[in-house]
DNA sequence: ATTCAGTATGTAATCGATTACATTAAAAAT
DNA sequence: ATTTTTAATGTAATCGATTACATACTGAAT
C-alpha cells in the first residue's frame, strides 16, 4: 500500500510535486513529471480517497434513499442517477430504508457524518420533518415523491394529471364503473392520483362509489392481489380498475385471471409507472409511463448542482399514457 | 459543522477526552463525560467519518458489483447483503457494471483507493484476471457466479444439480422433447446448467437436439421472447422448455401466450431463480428457488470476515424445485 | 513519611492527501 | 552587470479524527 510519501521518496521529489502530477496541474516540469509517473507505476500507487476527501472535505458520494430495491419502478431511476453521477465523478450509496424510520435515521446520519455529500430521497415514507431539518444544512433533493408545501427541491411528474388522463381514457372507451387501487393516503402521490381519479369521474358526472376504492398498505404484488380480491367480492363490481402502480396492477391482474375472468373483456385494467414487466403480463398492461431514467438523471444533476452551491428549481417531467391489451 | 476541537473547547477538555467519550471507552469520569455529552448536543456535533476512517484506515464500505440492477434476481440478494452489513456497521456501495469493463475498472479502483474495504462481485461478466489480481491484496468474494479453478472465495448453489433436477422432473412428468434457453456459455452458471440439462437427458436416454438449445446474449425479458420465437419456429417443436433464469422464462412465456399456445398443455416451462414475478405470471412459473437472501447474507458475512483478516471457505447453499402451474 | 498503584486527563504524533506560501534558479529586462 | 520576472519545486500547515505516551492527582500500602 504505497502512499504519496513513498512515491515522493522513490522519485526524489516532494509530496507536493507528486500531488501536482496527480492532479495534473501542468506546473510540473516534464522530466519531473515523468520521474513521478515512473515511481507511481513502479510502486503501483493509488491515491487514498480518504486522505484526499478529508482535505477537500467532500466524499463525492451521493446517498440515494429508496423504500425498497425490489420495486422495479426505482431500478430505472437509479440507473439514471448512477450514469449521471459517474459522469461527474460521483458515486452513489444506495440505501434501502424499508420505510423504517430507524434505518432512515442511520442513513441520514451518513450525510451529517460527511460520508455523503448529499441525498436524493425517493422514499415516500420519509420523515418529512427530519428531511427538512437536514436540508437546512445539507444538499437534499426529492425524486418522485415530494412535499408540496416544503422547501426541498424535487423532480417529479404531475401525478394528478396523469391519473385524470388514465381514468378519462377508461371513461372514453365506455366504462362507467371504475374502481381505484390506491396506495396509502399518507403518500402525496397517492392523494394526487386519487384527486385525478375523482376529477375525471366528476367531469363525466359519474358517481363516486367508495366501495370501489381500495387502499393498500404497501406496494407489493400481494397487496394488489388482495385489493382485487376485495373489489371482486363487491355485489356491484366495477368494470374497470385504475391501479396507481404497475406492481399493484399486476397483482390485481393475477387475481382477476385466477378467478377465471377476462381482462379486458370482463374488467379493464390500467397501471402506473410502465415498469419492464408491465409489457410481459398476459394480457399486457395499459399504463402511465413515467420517464424514470430521466427522473434519475435530473435528480442527479440537481443534487450535484446543490452540492456545488448553486441554486436549483423544481422539475416536473412529462408522462405518457401507453395503451396495451388490458383495456 | 462542529468538529471534535469545538466540542473539546466547549466542554473545557482535550480532544482526546472527547474522542474517548465518543467511542465510549469507560475510562472517562462520569462528570466529564456528562460535560462532553452536553457540548456535543449543544453544538449538534457529528463525528466526521472521513477523519475517523483516515486514522483507522478503513472505510466500512463494501462494494457490491452487479451487472444490472433491473434483474430482480439480484435485488433479493442485495437485501440480504445490506441487512447483514448494516448490522455490523458496514454500508454498501452498490455499483452496476452493465457488464462494461470500463465501469468495472472504475469500481474496482474504489477498493484500491480504499474507498471500500472489500468487494462482493456478482457480475458473471467480470474480468476474472483483474478480479484475481485485486483479490491478492484486497478482500474479494464472489456471489452466485464464481471461478471453479480460481482462488477467490464464493457463495453459490449447485447449478448443475439444480438444472439436472429441473429437467429430470420434466422427463418424469412425461416430456421427451425438452428445449433449453440458456445464457451465454462464457458464464459458468450457464455452462453448469447446460451440463445438468445434458446429464438428465443422457440418464433417460433422450436424444440431444441442438436445435432445441438456444443461447441468449443478455438476460432481459426480450431475450427470452426472442429465444422462444426461435424455438417455436422449429419444424419439430419441443414440448417443454427449461430456461436458466426466470427473466428468460417469463419472456418465453409471453411469446408462447402471444402465439395462442397454452402453457403447460402445449408447452411446459421451468424457470430458475424464483424471483417475485415468477408467481405473478399467467400461468405461474415452475422454477428452481435460489436462497437469494441467504446468499446475500452469507456473502456479507464472508467479506466482513475477510476484511477482518480471517480465513474463510466457500459456501454452497441449497436450492429447491418449486412446482407451479407452468408444468 | 515515602512509595506505589490506579484513575483521569492532556499532549502530540499520526493517518494520506492538498495547497498557501517560501525558496531557488534560470530567463528576461533594464 | 544588475534587477526583475517567471517557472519549478519544496516546506509545512491543514483537514478531523484516534491513540501511545506523559503527567497529575488520589488513596492505599509500607
Amino acid at each position: 500500500m504505497a502512499t504519496i510519501q513513498d512515491v515522493a521518496r522513490n522519485a526524489g521529489v516532494s509530496v507536493a510535486t507528486v500531488s501536482r502530477v496527480l492532479n495534473n496541474q501542468n506546473v510540473v516540469a516534464k522530466e519531473t513529471a515523468i520521474k513521478v509517473e515512473k515511481a507511481i507505476n513502479e510502486l503501483n500507487y493509488e491515491p487514498s480517497v480518504l486522505g484526499r476527501n478529508l482535505r477537500t472535505s467532500e466524499s463525492r458520494l451521493i446517498l440515494v434513499l429508496i423504500p425498497s430495491i425490489a420495486n422495479p419502478f426505482y431500478t430505472e431511476i437509479i440507473k439514471g442517477i448512477e450514469d449521471t453521477a459517474i459522469e461527474q465523478d460521483y458515486n452513489i450509496l444506495l440505501c434501502e430504508t424499508g420505510s423504517n424510520p430507524k434505518r432512515e435515521a442511520i442513513y441520514i446520519n451518513l450525510v451529517r457524518n460527511r460520508l455523503a455529500d448529499g441525498v436524493i430521497s425517493m422514499d415516500p415514507a420519509v420523515d418529512k420533518v427530519r428531511l427538512t431539518e437536514l436540508a437546512k444544512k445539507y444538499p437534499v433533493v426529492q425524486c418522485s415523491e415530494y412535499d408540496k408545501v416544503g422547501t426541498i427541491s424535487y423532480v417529479t411528474i404531475d401525478s394528478e394529471l396523469a391519473a385524470y388522463q388514465a381514468v378519462r381514457y377508461l371513461i372514453q372507451i365506455g366504462h362507467k364503473k371504475i374502481g381505484l387501487i390506491n396506495s396509502d393516503n399518507k403518500y402525496l402521490y397517492a392523494r394526487d392520483r386519487y384527486e385525478g381519479y375523482i376529477k375525471a369521474l366528476n367531469e363525466f358526472d359519474l358517481p363516486i362509489n367508495t366501495d370501489w376504492i381500495y387502499n393498500v398498505e404497501s406496494v407489493r404484488f400481494q397487496d394488489g392481489q388482495q385489493a382485487m380480491r376485495g373489489l371482486l367480492n363487491q355485489p356491484d363490481r366495477p368494470t374497470a380498475i385504475f391501479a396507481d402502480s404497475d406492481v399493484l396492477a399486476i397483482g390485481a391482474l393475477k387475481e382477476i385471471n385466477s378467478n377465471g375472468l377476462n381482462v379486458p373483456k370482463d374488467i379493464a385494467l390500467v397501471g402506473f409507472d410502465n415498469i419492464d414487466f408491465s409489457n410481459m403480463t398476459y394480457p399486457t398492461l395499459t399504463t402511465i409511463s413515467q420517464p424514470m431514467y430521466k427522473m434519475g438523471s435530473a435528480s442527479a444533476n440537481m443534487i450535484i448542482h446543490k452540492i456545488k452551491g448553486k441554486k436549483v428549481g423544481n422539475i416536473i417531467l412529462d408522462h405518457e399514457l401507453i395503451i396495451r391489451e388490458s383495456t
